[in-house]
DNA sequence: GGAAATTAATTTCATATGAAATTATATCAA
DNA sequence: TTGATATAATTTCATATGAAATTAATTTCC
C-alpha cells in the first residue's frame, strides 16, 4: 500500500481546514470503534465457552433457525462470503456439531443440518447471546432501541447506495 | 476452531425458544453489517485515489492534524494497536508521505511527522472523506445525528463495560 | 445429443492481522 | 555503579481473510 499517488499535488500549496480535522470525531471512526467494542462482548460467548470462531456461531445460527439449508443459502442469510462459510462448515463438521449431505436431486448441492450435538450447542447459547443483547442495550428504553436500529439502517442504505 | 465442548450436552434435549432465534434481527450482527457498509464506503476515497491502506489513512489523519507524534502517541489516538501503527509507519515512509526523526532526550522515541508530499495528500483527503461523511448521513436531521451518536455511544460504554 | 454457459462448493494464493518475542534505550532502587 | 524493571518500537510467527482459480455437476441452446 501508500504506492506513488495518482493525483498531482505538489507539496506544498495547503489549502481548506484540514488542519482542524479530527478524526475522532470522524463518523466512520466512530461507527468502528462502536462495532470492535460489541463486537468483542460477543466474541467472548460463544468463543470460550464451545471454541467456535464468528464465522462458526453465524453458520450454526442461521442453521438453527432454518434446519436444513444449502451453503450457498446460509451465504445469503448470513452476509458472510463464500470462502468463510466453507470454512466454517468444516471446522463445524470436524467438531461434530453439523452433518452434510450431498442432495438427491443436485448432486452439487449438500444440504446441510446441525447434528443434535450441535443442535445442543445452539440451545445452550442462544440464550447467552440473548442475555448478552440485553446487557449491550441495557438502559435504553425500547424507544430508543428503535430508533438506534432505524438511523443504523437509514445510514446503512446511504453507504451501500454510495459504494454501488 | 470448534474443537471438543468443554460444557455437558447429551444433544437430544431441546429447551427454550432458540428456534425462533434469527440472525438477521440480532444486534450485533446489525451492527456489523452496518460496520462493513459504511467502512467499505470510506475506503473508496482513500485506497483507490492515494494507494493507502485503512491504517494509513488512519495515522496519516491523527498526523495531519497533530504535527508531531511518536508512534505510541499515534496508538493511543487511533485505537488501533503497536503492529498495524508500526506497518503503517513503514508503508507511508516508503512512500515519502512521512517522516521519521529519533528525539534527541529519548533515543527510543521515533518523532514522526508529515513530509509536504504527505500533508499534500492529505489536504487533499480531508474535504472527499468530510463530503463522505456527510453522504452517509444524509437525510438526518442534525437531531438525528446527534442521538445516533449519543446512542452508539452508550451501547460502545455498555460493550466495553462487559468486555472488561 | 453435446458444446457452451451456469451454478455449487472448495482450494489456492497472496495479503492482513495480532499476540508474543525481540531489540534497544531509559529509569529505578539498592 | 549495576542489576532489575519499564518503555518504545519492530519483528516473528501462526492464523485469518478474500479474490480468483479450480473442480464438479447441471442447465441451456443449437
Amino acid at each position: 500500500m501508500a504506492k506513488e499517488a495518482a493525483s498531482e499535488l505538489d507539496g506544498e500549496t495547503v489549502h481548506g481546514d484540514a488542519r482542524a480535522f479530527d478524526l475522532r470525531s470522524f463518523f466512520p471512526y466512530l461507527v468502528r470503534t462502536y462495532y470492535q467494542a460489541v463486537s468483542a462482548s460477543v466474541t467472548q460467548i460463544y468463543g470460550p465457552l464451545h471454541g467456535l470462531s464468528v464465522s462458526e456461531w453465524r453458520t450454526m445460527a442461521v442453521l438453527g433457525s432454518h434446519r436444513v439449508l444449502s451453503a450457498s443459502e446460509i451465504v445469503e442469510r448470513s452476509s458472510m462470503d463464500r470462502v468463510a462459510v466453507s470454512r466454517a462448515i468444516k471446522g463445524l463438521r470436524e467438531a461434530g456439531l453439523l452433518k452434510r449431505d450431498i442432495d438427491g436431486d443436485d448432486q452439487r448441492r449438500a444440504v446441510l443440518r446441525l447434528t443434535p450435538k450441535g443442535s445442543a450447542v445452539f440451545h445452550d447459547l442462544v440464550p447467552r447471546v440473548r442475555a448478552l443483547e440485553e446487557d449491550l442495550l441495557a438502559g435504553l428504553s425500547a424507544k430508543e432501541r428503535q430508533t438506534l436500529l432505524s438511523l443504523m439502517a437509514r445510514v446503512r442504505d446511504n453507504a451501500l447506495s454510495l459504494a454501488g
